[in-house]
DNA sequence: TATATCGATATACTTTAGTATACTAACAAT
DNA sequence: ATTGTTAGTATACTAAAGTATATCGATATA
């Protein structure tokens, strides 16, 4: 989908549902405590469980597994078992998941402009 | 802030503190059930308490009323009582809340082609 | 006097999200 | 036989988010 050619979310006030949907999918996929730092980690490499529990401290294996499961069903992550001793798990980011970025570009561009707008206006 | 110099996701290896708060005061913004109808609510004009509610019907006051105050400390909305009889109150977004739409055009856009890219894939 | 409107608040509750801690299976190395 | 590694699961819990329902104060209208 090229830049001239996107959908505005103002445009769609005349048929907003399917809209809607879709921007809530995009939050539904990214809300949560562990969902950023789980794809930060894999948005530059492939990773196994150990190593993405490794590279986000306080995360319990539950929440990871859970998470990493979630992101899998959501077609955000790909999961290859590959069968070593022991096994080898390993998670890596869907082109869907890549193309993520765009969005957390975006995201952090409003983030700052929005703290620069916001310091010292308490 | 201009397309070209804009700060990528992914250039923010190197330092990423501020870049992950960024992006993560940007998600707190909009998680929530309620937060996205309000702020949809509030896109296109301003609008009072009891407008707001009759715009999304299964809202109860105290969510609304809670939502509201979140959003207004946020800096994301301006609340302008006016000393009529019954009270009124109004609701608009603030500079910062109207930007907020660039960062739901690219979540849009996301869900869209994500939606696309699973379709039939489970 | 009774009822309605506006913009909420109060209290009690249920549901969802996240934490803490211990444990498992399958093997390999010591 | 014991220990270590991988990638998780099991159980029980606390905390946060959201719901349900009733009520408030100020004022106007019937």
């Amino acid at each position: 989908m090229e830049m001239e050619n996107a959908i505005s979310f103002k445009e769609a006030k005349a048929c907003p549902i399917q809209f809607v949907l879709a921007v809530n999918d995009t939050l539904n996929v990214i809300s949560g405590k562990w969902k950023l730092p789980i794809i930060g980690s894999l948005l530059f490499e492939k990773r196994r469980f150990t190593d993405i529990q490794r590279n986000i401290p306080k995360i319990t294996p539950r929440m990871l597994s859970k998470e990493l499961k979630d992101l899998e069903v959501n077609g955000m992550v790909k999961r290859t078992v590959y069968d070593t001793t022991p096994i080898t798990v390993e998670y890596e980011l869907s082109e869907s998941g890549k193309l993520l970025s765009d969005v957390l570009d975006k995201m952090l561009e409003w983030g700052m402009q929005h703290r620069e707008a916001t310091i010292g206006k308490n």
